[in-house]
DNA sequence: AGAAATTAGTCAGTACACGGAATATAGTTT
DNA sequence: AAACTATATTCCGTGTACTGACTAATTTCT
């Protein structure tokens, strides 16, 4: 038979891309199509901390520069969020949300967490929270060692190709 | 303290989008930046059935029509590829692999199977097992509840919401 | 056969995502 | 103070990803 294609679906990453995909869709249709989850991580943050900067954003929901830049100067123009430039430091953007940015923040933080329940609704509780666990510990890995080698190019990798 | 907007880090579909964004990063370091894991995945499941037309090969790899054809124009554009329309229904695409396309899926293939199992060294074995086998469940699910959903809209959507 | 519905693919528009180059500001060294 | 370095943002180019509208070909219904 066939079955040679149930390789790749049996890759972590095509696994993962395709949980992305679904989470995308089930965002749209359960939470809202007009703010993205990129968009609602912004605000959700912007609401947690005030007057943080676009780079301290970007680490936080963990976006890159560039994106970060594109969500946040769609937020600014849908008036949900206002950028200016810092007093003291001016080369930083200041954010911070506005009323009504602050309105669909609270608005949609329950529905986002309804979402993220029906994402993972055909596992068990005890499942769901493996699943939690597991996936922060890969994420948290590799985003260390990301940061590592980007900090020292060169510098030998090799530990991390071991199951520690 | 500001721990409020540890919450976010909690949510599986967010992430889901940070394990992509580490499983992209690592693709590009350790597989190849110039094919991109997608291109792969077409690669891939072409080497495994000769002359598919779009459509199933989107369905193999998990790409909608758009990007598919995206994809596939790229991998035309670079000779990975070939593109001509069926004689017996020509709305259809056929593709197949060039030898080019064929050498560059061998070549990346090991390469592509180190790259995952990096991912997830954090894990131990029977962990890494786990994952798969949870996220397998809750991609699947959900593809299934999408297009039901989509074949059926309005049709009540109350049972998945619920944990089995 | 002819009308209607279905299907495959394209195209346009929008949004995330990333890297590299350019720009401007800030801080450090001499 | 001038030169160098580091940092924050922007801009550009490329690549997924999805929706809705449109075109063309096929299948189905009558």
């Amino acid at each position: 038979m066939s079955t040679s294609h149930e390789d790749l679906r049996r890759h972590p990453g095509h696994l993962v891309r395709r949980a992305q995909q679904v989470h995308t869709w089930l965002w749209n249709t359960e939470v809202s199509p007009e703010v993205t989850s990129p968009q609602f991580a912004v605000l959700y943050a912007l609401r947690a901390e005030k007057n943080i900067d676009q780079k301290t954003l970007g680490e936080r929901v963990s976006l890159d520069r560039s994106t970060t830049a594109e969500v946040v100067a769609r937020l600014t123009a849908r008036g949900l969020v206002v950028r200016f430039r810092d007093a003291r430091d001016s080369r930083r953007n200041r954010l911070r949300l506005t009323a009504a940015g602050l309105r669909t923040a609270e608005r949609l933080t329950p529905r986002a967490v309804r979402m993220n329940r029906m994402l993972v609704s055909v596992l068990s509780d005890g499942e769901q929270a493996e699943l939690l666990r597991m996936l922060s510990l890969v994420v948290d890995a590799d985003e260390r060692l990301k940061r590592q080698r980007q900090a020292d190019p060169g510098g030998g990798h090799a530990e991390h190709a071991q199951a520690g």
